[in-house]
DNA sequence: ACATAAAAGACTCTAGTTATCTTTAATTGA
DNA sequence: TCAATTAAAGATAACTAGAGTCTTTTATGT
């Protein structure tokens, strides 16, 4: 019981995307050598980031991603649900309604969801930033 | 990325255990006719909880198991790490110290636990017993 | 000692994750 | 229009964890 590797790229990806001076593009190449990823894997990723429409793609010569111009506030839960899905952590193995078991372990996963959700990445940016503005620190995001 | 099966049989065998009668042991074989499953199989499930402490067994003629002496409160989360281990649901992919996105991750996965680590089985059973007195109801626990 | 029941070990099967390689489709610029 | 570039899609392979079975061993009571 583990978040996917993917979700973990994704993360840090889209971290990478939003530092980027505004309205700029960065191709699949260049994001999979940080990561040190090949680019046909973390491609994927891409496009799953890019259905769920945290970020857009365009194909050819000057393309690459870039944020998406909809979607501003992208919490921690937006990334993990267009890798992951969007699916519970537990279902009643005996199939029967109104399991007092799986209520208490929805609710409490709930509280998890929940902080999740809240926290943006936005945030989660500006936090980074602050800490390489700092006199001794590694790069670290 | 969901709890296992085990967990949920142990969450549920847990349960069975807590109800019997003051005192009483049960053999896995009558366990596992309830859910469903073979002997051996459940075994291993009530052997972690057994190494966890939850739970007594004494094999022989008049064996089976019953409930720990000595941890009275168990919680969903004692269940979750008797069968899972104790063990995160995120880990930064880069490998490096201050990561904040593990940081985020691991705070909102605190907040699952910390309701896990609340809720007692005690309490599941009070309402499941209270559940089954009332007028129309089916077995669900 | 014998019957019973848990524990341990070896093993199989399956599904999901993690990738890689190849092909296709879309966009830009010459 | 054609070539270069870049994302998307598809097929496939390797690896891993989970799920489950079967067999053997160890412990307990009569």
């Amino acid at each position: 019981m583990k978040y996917s590797n993917a979700t973990n790229y994704a993360l840090h990806t889209m971290v990478h995307i939003m530092r980027l001076p505004e309205g700029n593009t960065i191709g699949v190449q260049e994001l999979a050598e940080k990561q040190k990823l090949s680019p046909t894997y973390l491609s994927k990723i891409l496009t799953k980031l890019t259905k769920a429409g945290l970020i857009e793609s365009t194909p050819g010569v000057k393309g690459g991603y870039t944020l998406s111009r909809f979607q501003k506030d992208v919490s921690f839960l937006d990334v993990i649900n267009a890798i992951e899905g969007d699916t519970n952590l537990f279902n009643c193995s005996l199939h029967h309604e109104g399991c007092q078991i799986e209520k208490v372990m929805r609710d409490a996963e709930e509280n998890m969801k929940e902080e999740l959700a809240n926290q943006l990445l936005s945030g989660l940016v500006e936090r980074i930033e602050e800490q390489h503005s700092k006199p001794i620190s590694k790069e670290a995001d």
